[in-house]
DNA sequence: GGTTGATATGTTATAGAGTTACATTTATCA
DNA sequence: TGATAAATGTAACTCTATAACATATCAACC
């Protein structure tokens, strides 16, 4: 058991779930769902939190799976384009993906304290945002939506949480 | 005149007003608007657009007010915490606010194409985020909101803008 | 009006994030 | 099986950002 979303689950099966789908997904769209991408997602699965590039490279070298840089960035290339995995650009970290396969929009909920990040599901064509672009004339193709702040667990005084 | 909020505008005086406004801010809370810190605000202010931390440090150093990078995120620092100037995730760069003085969490629509970039108003407590923050019992502090896609001039075929 | 404590600046060095370029290998598919 | 495209290995480098410490400047109080 661990912390997502805030929540606690059975994260053994979460992983499995997880790593099934995208495995669905690569083989039904012709994706190479190599060694070095797949170990790289269950690292991010596993931690299930934000993770730099290089932390996630040093476990790659450890494990005689590339020691480079770009063997890293382009592993996660590969599963942001896919969206298999999503990057937290204010933390310039990367997290997986709580329902990959499916298209979406992430928002995410950034914990201050303990790091924790939950995935939230954002509409940028609604909104402020959306009517700001219509009135301007701007086409929005991407968008990202990040909140920092306290998670419950935190907010309960408890630094106990992560 | 130049392109801001992918409009059309009297640059000098928009600048003018932007500086007069920092400047009654910083005198009302006693904060030092020092030579360094102006200088690099009507810099971003001038450029009217995003930029890099090195590039507004080279303009610095051309003019002798300090030549290395801690000279350059100090000013960017004061001139964030304070909201007279935002940063752009997404771009690793800095831009000028539209409305310094005012409380406000920036929305920002961006230009994959001319890298102009518009400022728009959001509110983090109403909408999705909201909704899912208040779900779980996280409650926000801070949001980055930016959207990426093509300006109005660069949709009508153009890549005339910028 | 000088002393003190806080705030701001100058400078060196280094850490962290991401890319370019090119050689080599491995898949894919005709 | 041979041609082509996709993926990996590796070295070098660029860009972004911070740590640490010395010096200078400001604010304010006796």
């Amino acid at each position: 058991m661990d912390t997502i979303g805030f929540q606690k689950h059975d994260h053994a099966s979460c992983m499995r779930a997880a790593l099934a789908a995208v495995e669905a997904y690569c083989a039904a769209h012709k994706l190479q769902f190599t060694p070095v991408r797949r170990r790289v997602l269950e690292i991010l699965l596993a931690r299930h939190r934000a993770m730099g590039a290089y932390e996630i490279l040093d476990t790659l070298r450890d494990e005689g799976l590339g020691s480079q840089p770009p063997v890293a960035y382009r592993a996660l290339d590969f599963l942001v384009n896919h969206g298999f995995a999503h990057k937290i650009e204010q933390l310039n970290a990367f997290i997986a993906c709580t329902h990959p396969g499916e298209d979406h929009t992430p928002a995410f909920l950034i914990c201050r304290n303990c790091d924790a990040v939950a995935e939230a599901h954002a509409e940028p064509s609604r909104g402020m945002l959306g009517r700001a672009a219509s009135d301007t004339g701007f086409s929005i193709e991407q968008a990202v939506v990040e909140a920092l702040g306290l998670c419950p667990n935190c907010r309960r005084g408890a630094s106990a949480c992560a």
